[in-house]
DNA sequence: AATAAAATTTAGATTAGTCTAAAAATATAT
DNA sequence: ATATATTTTTAGACTAATCTAAATTTTATT
């Protein structure tokens, strides 16, 4: 029996690592989950034992495919929360995660495929970021970045980098949503600032904006 | 901080207590909860030092106001959760318990109240018990347990008191559900079993099924 | 009312997850 | 390449929830 705190664990060790690619260090873990040092440790010796994680002392630890096929797991479970709490229960996209975090680590198999039809298979959460099938295969769409757009270009927005509330806050009170289309006017090169287009407005959006935000051609 | 062992426990004593009305012995919470007196033990003196409970060695516990609105609370949760999952999961009566066991213990107040108007209030779980309101009010409905209908009266089934998996698949293959009408046709007094007619059968059940089946006037 | 039986509590141990402080290994800088 | 700084691990302790076995209290029986 996995438990929650391992799930945590393995989530956390697939994010930092790049999706399962990279190797992940102690310390890096500790940050991400407010953590000591020495409580990691002990706890990526268990999940080595599991055989969730290979792990050598002092070189950080990368998880297995086991592992991996747990983190998928719960990350699936999470971004479909996620979108049943928007679309069915009127969740703004920054008041899902606290909630979905939770929600992920409850196990029923039919639980999870029966949500996933009731929602009609989605393929993003309400961050834009691509949902799992049940066999682990992400639905990857090619996005690039605002702060890569071409000037004169129009796009859609179908995701974000950084999820924090403020930044989900930014977006909504500029009427930027996932769909929203926009069209890039100018690129500032003194301070990397954009100036785009939305149906009703033209906004200057400065750099950390830029580079969070990504965009489709449409 | 309350734990979701706490939890566990308020709601065994609420249950086993007849809602919270009569004093609970150690043994029984112990056989509820599959452990041993001892830990029933360690468990109630923390829940009330914790104002969760009155206890006064070898008489047993009580819940405090504050304990029975922690209990009401999951209950609400826990049936709402049950509501949803056979409704728009395609669950049927006899699958939601476990799973409902675990969602009841996701603690967010908007989670619940957007459930709530969601499912459109419901104010009865699946298998007939009613779900306290926001204000942990009960809607009462008035019901008779089968053994006690009158021969040649007609009803509609609105609950049943034993939820185990035998009885409620034993009323699905003989196609009896919530809302299902029944006439009563006679009552055997050498071993108190039940003939009724449904909608396109006659059926004997015995006297353990009639015990267990709620009905309404209809 | 004395004694046997049953229920309950205490004492002490165990496991999962965490912590602090010290020790060990690795990385960095001159 | 040697000293210093940083990172990681170990050792030992703590809390929550559990257990077994022994002690105590209550209940039932004669």
């Amino acid at each position: 029996m996995i438990t929650l705190t391992e799930e945590n664990y393995i989530k956390a060790i697939y994010h930092i690592g790049d999706n399962g690619k990279l190797s992940v260090k102690t310390n890096a873990i500790a940050e991400a989950m407010n953590t000591k040092a020495s409580s990691v440790t002990d706890m990526i010796k268990k999940l080595s034992d599991k055989n969730y994680a290979d792990y050598k002392k002092y070189q950080g630890v990368t998880l297995t495919e086991n592992g991996k096929r747990v983190a998928i797991n719960i990350i699936r479970k999470h971004r479909l929360w996620e979108v049943f709490l928007v679309e069915k229960l009127n969740f703004t996209w920054d008041e899902v995660h606290e909630v979905a975090e939770h929600l992920e680590h409850i196990k029923s198999d039919k639980l999870v495929d029966e949500l996933d039809a009731f929602l009609e298979h989605p393929t993003h959460d309400p961050h834009g970021d691509p949902i799992p099938d049940k066999d682990g295969n992400f639905h990857h769409i090619d996005k690039i970045v605002l702060a890569k757009a071409e000037v004169g270009e129009t796009y859609k927005c179908v995701g974000v980098d950084d999820t924090s509330t403020a930044f989900l806050q930014y977006l909504d009170s500029n009427n930027i949503a996932l769909g929203t289309i926009i069209t890039v006017k100018h690129k500032e090169p003194y301070d990397n600032s954009v100036k785009i287009s939305l149906e009703h407005s033209e906004i200057v959006v400065s750099q950390s904006v830029a580079k969070n935000l990504y965009l489709k051609k449409v």
